[in-house]
DNA sequence: CATTTCATGTAATCGGTTACATGATTAG
DNA sequence: CTAATCATGTAACCGATTACATGAAATG
């Protein structure tokens, strides 16, 4: 039944399509110029994925063109689609996702809050916290055990990959704390901006 | 003159097969076993990215066959090889590269040590601090101006992102530190586990 | 009026994913 | 002897990269 899945960045332009209607260079535009840099704002990549998730039905286009505007094709997402993204947000996380990279991990939190509640935000963060909890001290095992005969680069490149992720256990620990203050306030506009770190800069 | 360049897997063989001879099943084992699964360890992809380096002269095959032995065909690097993968090592790190994940420059410093030396290994850590130094106050300089404006979970991904590239700059302080130590007691049996941070665990 | 920016696409190519295929060897 | 593991491949498909193409509207 299910055609082919949709791609990340399918899924990725799904989602900011869901949070606002936008033209293909609209969603380039965030690319390039929004810390998501990861994805590719090359028109050979956006356009088509833009038609092949039209095509499935997940979003539709309408082309505005009044006088003295340029043509734009805007993209809204249609009830199938939110069901897509909604479906998407819902799987869980695994361990291979946080081996393949935190990338598709953080989309899809970034794009849970609008599309599933805060609750669900929370959700995901707890359960990242419990897959990184399980995943971490192995990694230090690994290390603590091979590194000593490993050429001093590969442990270097190992360890650092360790400290990110204890960066990211601290940050979903902030992150559960931040959200839990708003729902548990259950005010919107009661927001202050993250102190971040031990800013040392 | 160069045919179309060798892809960043190609590269990883390429500087696994530097390290030690291989066969493709070693290989993989690398990926699947070690730190490195954030490669594919997919026989569709190791085998003909094998196939395609050995075609341009990177690598050479030869395969073993003995009584009561299976058959592997075992990679050993060429001179054009070690070349080009000192070549590529040597490429400067750009921002674009930082942008788009860490991935290619930690297994460029992972292969420094033993290609080019201690020496090139802490150029190119000196390299990557001036870089992250440039890069990473923008972020939050536009976390900052933008945050306010962001849904929480916008904001909280960004941060995560942030925190990440400040892990990683305090991880190039301590890489940078320890490389020194090394270096300047030339001893290569002088190493010690890394501490690796404020452990928490 | 020329150039830049906006805006959307297409075509060739290539690498990775997924799945399948094949045998030989060791283990139970 | 059967099952699991070792070991190497192949084929179909699809998505991303790169480069090119087009045209209209704003800018100077």
């Amino acid at each position: 039944m299910k055609a082919q899945p949709i791609s990340i960045l399918g899924y990725a332009l799904l989602g900011l399509i869901h949070q606002k209607p936008s033209s293909g260079y609209d969603l380039r535009k965030t690319f390039t110029e929004t810390a998501m840099g990861s994805f590719s704002n090359s028109p050979g990549a956006i356009y088509p994925a833009l038609a092949r998730v039209e095509k499935r039905g997940s979003i539709a286009s309408a082309v505005k063109d009044g006088a003295g505007l340029r043509r734009r094709r805007v993209y809204r997402i249609t009830a199938a689609g939110e069901r897509e993204l909604k479906e998407w947000l819902s799987q869980p996380i695994t361990r291979d996702e946080i081996i393949r990279g935190m990338g598709e991990v953080m989309l899809r939190f970034a794009f849970t809050e609008r599309a599933l509640g805060a609750e669900a935000a929370i959700a995901l963060l707890r359960k990242l916290r419990v897959e990184l909890n399980a995943y971490v001290p192995g990694l230090k095992q690994y290390l603590q055990e091979k590194g000593p005969q490993m050429p001093l680069s590969g442990m270097l490149a190992l360890d650092s990959g360790i400290r990110s992720y204890e960066a990211l256990q601290q940050w979903v620990e902030y992150a559960i704390q931040t959200y839990g203050a708003v729902a548990s306030s259950k005010s919107k506009s009661f927001r202050k901006p993250p102190k971040g770190n031990g800013g040392k800069s």
